[in-house]
DNA sequence: CGAAACTGTATACTGTGCATGGACAGTGTA
DNA sequence: TACACTGTCCATGCACAGTATACAGTTTCG
């Protein structure tokens, strides 16, 4: 059996909050339908213990989650992946924003000896596997 | 006159630190030569107004730079950016965080509504410019 | 049916990181 | 030598992330 939960990786010593990172992670898989509607999510035990932290601070990302419509929570069952109804196109600002997080993001690597040419193929390489989606 | 200093844009709403934005936001400049060795960076009281917050939060940010090797920081005097050694390749740990701050970006913003299309657009117009340079 | 083992929830507490304001100290200039 | 600038240091307040503990639903199984 192979693990396929390891997915997940969190740093404690990033300056991001960890129930974010878990946030974060868990909303790419839903994205790109990894996690399906329907499927249920690990405890928030059981992934806390996996994580090395508190089960209180995954119960937050997952009401983090259902705030933004991914999953169901019930008391007492499981977190379940819903459909999502998508959202209208994102606005002006907010891919202005993007563009910025992005502009910023490989700066950061490149501040720390990551060659244009590496960072040049990840974009790329990302890019590729949108637009084939 | 254009101002020029309008590039630093800061959201007071977003999770990640005033600071940290303003270190993110220079850094980025730095990296692409729009800030050169030799220029002096405006007072911190006076960016601190610009972006209206106070000059204690941009000295911090400001100490986080000098800290990495962009700024040359003396009492009494402007901070001026500094010749800076560049770094030897990123690890390989480093890009492979590079990798998931991409992709969990990219889908946040998808989850935000942005269609796959414009999304590419994006990647691929920094890879372009990144790849010029 | 009922107990046990699971699920997520609510609340209070603690530590810490961040933003702030004011006093301080170094630098340049009129 | 004043004075207006520069960055630094320090104490305070506050919001929030992470924790522990007690609680309340649901499922499983004897």
């Amino acid at each position: 059996m192979t693990r396929k939960k390891t997915k997940l990786q969190i740093d404690v010593e990033s300056p991001v909050a960890v129930y974010r990172q878990i946030v974060d992670g868990l909303r790419a898989s839903l994205v790109e339908g990894e996690l399906r509607p329907g499927d249920a999510l690990p405890s928030v035990r059981r992934l806390a213990i996996e994580l090395g932290i508190t089960f209180n601070t995954v119960a937050l990302a997952y009401r983090e989650l259902a705030e933004e419509g991914w999953l169901d929570l019930r008391h007492g069952r499981r977190a379940t992946v819903v459909e999502r109804t998508a959202r209208e196109g994102a606005s002006r600002e907010r891919m202005e924003m993007f563009r910025r997080r992005l502009r910023e993001l490989t700066a950061e690597m490149r501040a720390e000896g990551a060659s244009a040419g590496a960072l040049v193929r990840e974009l790329r390489g990302l890019a590729e596997r949108l637009a084939g989606s």
